[in-house]
DNA sequence: TCATATTGCGTGCATATACACCTTTTGCCA
DNA sequence: TGGCAAAAGGTGTATATGCACGCAATATGA
């Protein structure tokens, strides 16, 4: 492969996730929802109510990457969201019973999706990879 | 940033590679081009001619992606994509004199772009990182 | 209190990503 | 050599991503 002839850090970054987004869709699609829409259940589940640009900033997205990311799992009935009560400019997030039950069985084949990473590429390393990851993303993001 | 409540790879990968991509966009942009198609054009000046399955090989990307990818790239005049002589099933795809001219002003950017990363996160530390994403990318993508 | 700045959000547009399905062309072998 | 499998590619559909821009609601200060 000669992929690695470029040694761009984004580049190598970009083609990491593809594959391991892939990796993980392919085991947890079985659920009915994406890997990227797990998590988003999962904070909404853990955080709400919280509004659109509380939950952008949980997950470090762009605000409007993530309210239209909201769009499919809202339609397929898995959150709600409501208007602020307070600050009418608030749109707040939540999630539902049909959103719980989905999430329960998605947690189980994620959790299937980790083992089976670490077993293939350490957990130590793992957990290595993920923490560079974090500090990478942090060492971008300051201005 | 409760972000890293949840110690999903996956995640982690998704957002470093978000994060990284917007840096490197960021700078590369006045180059009028995005990060992604320089390293379309790298890979093309370095191999070119090839065809349409090789090009997403090389770049390990799904091949309609990649197809796709072309589009925009073709329109503003920058490779040409031009039908197989021996097989007729073939498209042949090449970089133009303006890719080359577009590639050459990318390519200053794309190495203050390297430089800034290597200054902020360390060049060790990123040589390692990228080593450790590419290994992973090969771990998930074996059967 | 009123004018203005700020905040929260939605939308239009463009690229990125990949799966399912289809057509055309080629290769192979009985 | 005729038919069928395999290969290369294109298209429809759906989600992901973020920038520029605009609107409505709120906060602020004179």
């Amino acid at each position: 492969m000669s992929t690695l002839e470029i040694p761009c850090y984004s580049f190598a970054a970009r083609h990491a996730s593809r594959h391991i987004a892939q990796f993980y869709d392919h085991i947890i699609a079985d659920g009915g929802i994406h890997t990227q829409q797990f998590t988003t259940l999962m904070i909404i589940k853990h955080k709400e109510p919280l509004t659109i640009l509380e939950l952008a900033q949980e997950m470090a997205m762009d605000r409007t990457t993530l309210a239209r990311a909201l769009g499919p799992i809202e339609r397929d009935g898995f959150i709600e969201i409501a208007n602020g009560k307070q600050d009418r400019r608030n749109r707040i997030v939540s999630i539902t019973e049909l959103g719980k039950e989905k999430l329960d069985v998605a947690v189980k084949l994620w959790r299937q999706a980790q083992e089976e990473f670490e077993s293939r590429f350490g957990v130590e390393r793992a957990a290595k990879l993920r923490e560079e990851l974090r500090a990478a993303a942090e060492a971008v993001s300051q201005k």
